[in-house]
DNA sequence: CACCTGAGTTAACACCGTTTACTTTGTCAT
DNA sequence: ATGACAAAGTAAACGGTGTTAACTCAGGTG
């Protein structure tokens, strides 16, 4: 299957589809969710609301379509800096949950539409197809697998955990070897799994608190705070924080 | 001094502000937060929307007002179910836990207006005022002093932490003393208070996740990896979750 | 060249928040 | 009891919104 060269008009239209989404983004930025209209779009696009209409079908897709921007965006930001962080998956794994908070903290309008909107795109996940979420997702996932096979840490036996427990988390593995033929992660026990998603509700649940205030009653600066809890989960990763101290993004 | 009875306009003015709030977070559960209109609301009630003029300053503090009552009955149930849990400090925050949990995942919609948005109230901590999210904050906070106070757990020493962390904290548990004249709470450690932020953050993420649909890609029911983070945080706490378990709500 | 399709326009409809000027009605002091 | 006053509510208007329908215009294809 060999792909054509694209006509004139396809080009155009692919060019008119960037910016929509670019305007978009600015406008989420400066004027919040709410001054992301179709009319204020076609205005800084010299344009028509209504032509709009011949790229997205109504305003929610609109939205949803710089939403998975957005994922894309947040997941190469944070792939790179795992890159650049070399080899050792101790200090790529920092390298991105540092990264994942600083693009956060420096763009909340964003974060707020990503992780703060009920997710439709629910049950299809054994089509095969799946979101820029979901894909975010997995490059945590990644790294996690990563980790295992450099140094085995210690996590629960199946026996200890509860049934109904680890009989999700050995789907969610056997799903996560399937998709994209993932090494690493498919050979994870459950309890890998369970403490991959202890780790992440801690980063998404600090991140969030910052990102929205919710930590001002107790903490004008969240930066160590965050210091400690990464370095407590990288602990329980059989990590040692004091390696990867003081390393810049 | 003594307060006169009350008029009866202003009798009636106390029950249109329940009721706009009452009307406002019915549509706000039927028809997600854009639904919440002032026309939309007046028309519910039989009324002008510029007659809620009277009432509000406009939509936005409207809708602040809707999130403060959402908070108070929040932590009120919060409240409500850990006073029936007896007098163990243990049973008091597993049933605040929990109760958190259920309330939020059977509100989304409550949830997502109170826990992610933007929170203004920031600076004006010194000033002896503070909104109902403040007051929900505290109520984790008192079960803490409790359980402390019972039997304290071990804590990082303050010499241990990052000095910009313990200074942060040293301040927070200050204040915590001073307002209200909380018992329990003032003689905290900073380690304590690290120990308290660090569940909530833990408690936040798990159920925010949970609310957004943000954990389908792994699990189908959040349930038991809600238990197993719980009983893990209890655990730091000094706590033996076997205790605890199969309790109803 | 005729044809068709994609991109864009204009105009309209039904909503929305907010303001203005006006009417009604409860309360309170004389 | 009555007159003054302020609170509560109304109608009308302004500018903004998403969305649809009918229309024009230009690019690409037989």
């Amino acid at each position: 299957m060999t792909t054509l060269p694209p006509t004139r008009r396809e080009r155009v239209r692919a060019a008119t589809l960037d910016e929509i989404l670019q305007v978009a983004r600015r406008l989420l930025v400066h004027e919040s969710i709410t001054g992301v209209t179709l009319r204020a779009i076609a205005r800084e696009m010299g344009m028509t609301a209504a032509a709009l209409y011949r790229y997205y079908p109504n305003l929610e897709s609109l939205v949803a379509g710089l939403c998975a921007r957005l994922y894309d965006e947040c997941t190469t930001e944070i792939s790179d800096a795992r890159d650049r962080a070399g080899s050792d998956p101790g200090a790529r794994l920092y390298a991105m949950c540092r990264t994942f908070r600083a693009w956060s903290v420096t763009h909340p309008a964003e974060f707020n539409l990503m992780f703060a909107s009920p997710v439709p795109e629910a049950g299809r996940l054994k089509t095969g197809e799946f979101g820029a979420g979901f894909r975010f997702a997995l490059t945590f996932a990644d790294i996690f697998g990563e980790l295992w096979q450099r140094a085995p840490f210690p996590v629960p036996p199946e026996e200890e955990l509860p049934p109904l427990l680890a009989e999700q988390l050995h789907q969610f593995v056997d799903e996560l070897g399937q998709q994209g033929a993932r090494p690493g992660t498919s050979s994870l026990p459950v309890g890998a799994a369970q403490l991959y998603l202890s780790c992440w509700v801690r980063m998404y649940g600090i991140v969030a608190l910052e990102v929205y205030g919710h930590l001002k009653f107790a903490l004008s600066n969240v930066g160590p705070m965050f210091d400690a809890e990464l370095d407590a989960a990288a602990q329980q990763l059989g990590l040692d924080p004091t390696r990867y101290r003081d390393r810049p993004l």
